[in-house]
DNA sequence: CGCAAATTTGAACGTAGTCAACAAGTGTGG
DNA sequence: CCACACTTGTTGACTACGTTCAAATTTGCG
């Protein structure tokens, strides 16, 4: 919910839902008065944990992923500014994934009863939480059907595309993932991800310059991807009056 | 959340995770007291239908799928008794994913504000409801997972432990499903279903008689599909009391 | 500068997909 | 009650996409 090298705050990422009344403004703001750095690659909960901290991303690029019994990871997403991370370690005895900085971090800790009394106070609030949740979930469906039935090249080709809408000014960013991360968030081999890198390259869909990516043809590339935007807005109109 | 034959509600799947206060249950049972029988294959909303309607499935088996652009589909997950059904279609303007009925069902419709009422008058239940979803959506992790990386034996595998956990006995269980839609949940095409299926019995992990499956080593078989037991319970203790 | 990590390329292999045909089961209408 | 159509399941031969293994090259960092 905003770029990457910008800073979002939760009460930005919910302003964006909904018109927030005063009271739910400093109720949220309390959330992430904190500030914590975390360095690339820093882990800020390991799968398995016993802990009850969430985080909302202030700056930089995360992701959460978990280990798989073969010794490989499948990365499950990725989080922008704005995000809330670590909901499923709050609502579990054992965190089931691990939270991991991409490129260095802002966050902003603060602990689940934080959270329950939030709700308790504003449940407006709740519902838009609830909402925000159910968006992600739609957002990993798009994922798994991708990684279900997708060719190689359309499954990076797609994750281009969500990464430039994410952290990219015309269609141009700084890709902040080893082509092994593409693979473990693709289900690719690092080597296959590599040849279809140069294979979008080759077909001028994209042009690379060492770690700067740019879309070169959108239009071409969502298609040959199968690339469906989700930020075509939530309808929360529904809801009752914030308090 | 039960026996695939059995019928559950709402208060019953809510009371499986928190002590529920009288006024609770009220809410919660108004929420389903409409009952709608749907035959098998019957559709109860359709991908970029405008709906406004949830529902709790009371008895039988369900499932959501998206349609991809090749013409095929990827069925996302599977429902049971107790499962609320439809929350993406209500905060999306438009439904993102097509709710239809696996075996013949009893639903019970309700609107998003009847929801909306409910939240704002027991915040409490909101937070189950967020819990609830957020177990959903680590579960659709854990299949994410396995379509990425996982063999198409252990995918098949671990699709049919899933169904004996809530649809059998003792590890056995009539399998509703046709070959081509286990393909579809699993990314996998109908004939190599088949062959899987052939190839787990003949290495005597499971046996088949017409559609009735039994699983004969459940544990050999989760060791091979690397199944991952999610029941091991949320923890909800840190919600504030009910109203 | 020197080392480790990341990228790039090639060749051989194997898993799963495709195409095709047939069998078995199911429901429908004559 | 049977004939027919249609869906579902089963099997074989061939294909192709992506993996594996290995090695060379480049990049980035201490």
């Amino acid at each position: 919910m905003g770029d990457a090298r910008s800073v979002a705050s939760l009460v930005d990422a919910f302003a964006k839902q909904i018109e927030l009344t005063d009271a739910e403004r400093i109720a949220l703001a309390r959330l992430d008065q904190r500030e914590r750095n975390v360095r690339r690659g820093g882990i800020l909960q390991r799968e398995r944990d016993r802990t009850t901290e969430l985080f909302v991303l202030r700056r930089g690029m995360a992701m959460s992923y978990v280990l798989l019994d073969d010794g490989g990871r499948q990365i499950l997403r990725f989080f922008f500014p704005g995000d809330v991370m670590g909901l499923s370690g709050a609502i579990y005895r054992e965190t089931p994934e691990t939270l991991c900085a991409v490129t260095e971090c802002a966050v902003a800790p603060f602990d689940r009863t934080a959270l329950a009394q939030l709700i308790d106070q504003h449940p407006r609030l709740a519902t838009v939480f609830l909402a925000i949740n159910q968006a992600e979930r739609v957002a990993m469906t798009d994922r798994l059907a991708a990684v279900g039935r997708a060719s190689a090249k359309a499954r990076v080709g797609g994750l281009l595309i969500e990464l430039s809408q994410r952290l990219g000014e015309q269609g141009s960013f700084v890709l902040p993932l080893t082509q092994e991360e593409i693979g473990d968030a693709t289900g690719l081999t690092s080597v296959h991800v590599n040849r279809m890198l140069r294979q979008l390259e080759q077909d001028g869909l994209i042009a690379r310059d060492g770690n700067r990516v740019t879309i070169r043809d959108l239009r071409a590339l969502a298609r040959d991807s199968g690339y469906v935007d989700r930020i075509m807005g939530l309808d929360l109109s529904w809801l009752p009056a914030g308090r």
